[in-house]
DNA sequence: TCAAATTAGATAACATGTTAAATTTATGAC
DNA sequence: GTCATAAATTTAACATGTTATCTAATTTGA
């Protein structure tokens, strides 16, 4: 359907250098694959009230008694400012509990409160049981594979632009 | 460092049912791995003067002559609200055309104009470029693996929350 | 022919993504 | 101790994501 290859309007393959077919580009497969999972998921989440970044939040949460700010923000690959505005939203909703640390006052540290852990405990099972028909419907061992490629493509991708380890790319 | 699997706080593994590693999960590798690759394509793209979502637009449309908005959506996964906005945009930047079809005037006939072309044929070797960065870095064997794997993917989630093919999910 | 249902696309409203700037607190040089 | 600088987080501003609603054009069926 959109196989279409041969309708380059005005430019002909030689003269130009060609892009590769647009669906097959790395970043649209990436975008694609993760919308065909999360479309199970959200669907789910929305029923107990937490939106798909929210639940990244509470989740990361779960992982640790505490954590600061920017520890989550990297957890869960938010920005700063994303996460503020769901830390809002999820405190005054009793979900969370943010304490000042005595040791710095600039940091605060998060917690989950009972209703988020209670909310967690609710979740999970549901959650559970969607990703075991991914594994069963796509299969155990491509869930591995694809789990590893793409581990390795992330650690391939942090060695390229920079300069040295770490260093950012501006 | 957030390899932290005992820190479960109040609930030992027996008695509740214990999500898979947050960081482990899949919709979480799949936009780290996206992440890490659109950050280089990010910015590139920046310096031409055209967002993530507009190149996808401009992008699709260089695959054929016109399209309608509705198959530029499906083509650059892109929301109707959202594809609309840019598409004001793109036109009063004069990247692309809009012409109404004469057979049914709900309906935009959207194509590449020659300065959008022109934006193309200049972003085309630099993208090209990191991909090739990516495919020498990742390795052509793996890369290709990792495509089937996401395509295959795509196709099992497909099949899971319908009753029927196509069926809409509610 | 005409009213109801459908369809394509746009608009509205609010959440999140993203970059920049502001705020508050720590740290270090003098 | 005081001032400049840095760090953690928030606020601001605007683009995009998302769902619902709206408008206009088409189709359907009496």
């Amino acid at each position: 359907m959109t196989d279409d290859k041969t309708t380059g309007a005005s430019s002909p393959a030689a003269t130009r250098l060609r892009l590769r077919h647009f669906s097959k580009s790395l970043p649209m497969s990436l975008l694609r694959a993760r919308e065909s999972v999360m479309r199970h998921f959200r669907k789910s989440l929305r029923e107990f009230g937490v939106t798909e970044q929210q639940w990244r939040v509470l989740r990361a949460l779960s992982t640790k008694p505490q954590m600061e700010v920017a520890e989550l923000a990297r957890a869960t690959f938010l920005l700063g400012p994303s996460l503020s505005r769901i830390l809002v939203d999820l405190d005054q909703r009793g979900l969370i509990l943010r304490e000042p640390d005595p040791a710095d006052l600039r940091r605060w540290m998060i917690s989950l409160s009972a209703s988020g852990s209670a909310l967690i405990d609710n979740v999970t099972p549901v959650s559970e049981a969607i990703y075991r028909q991914i594994s069963q419907r796509f299969g155990e061992d491509k869930l591995g594979q694809l789990q590893d490629l793409l581990a390795e493509l992330e650690d391939a991708m942090a060695g390229i632009g920079n300069n040295g380890p770490g260093a950012p790319a501006d």
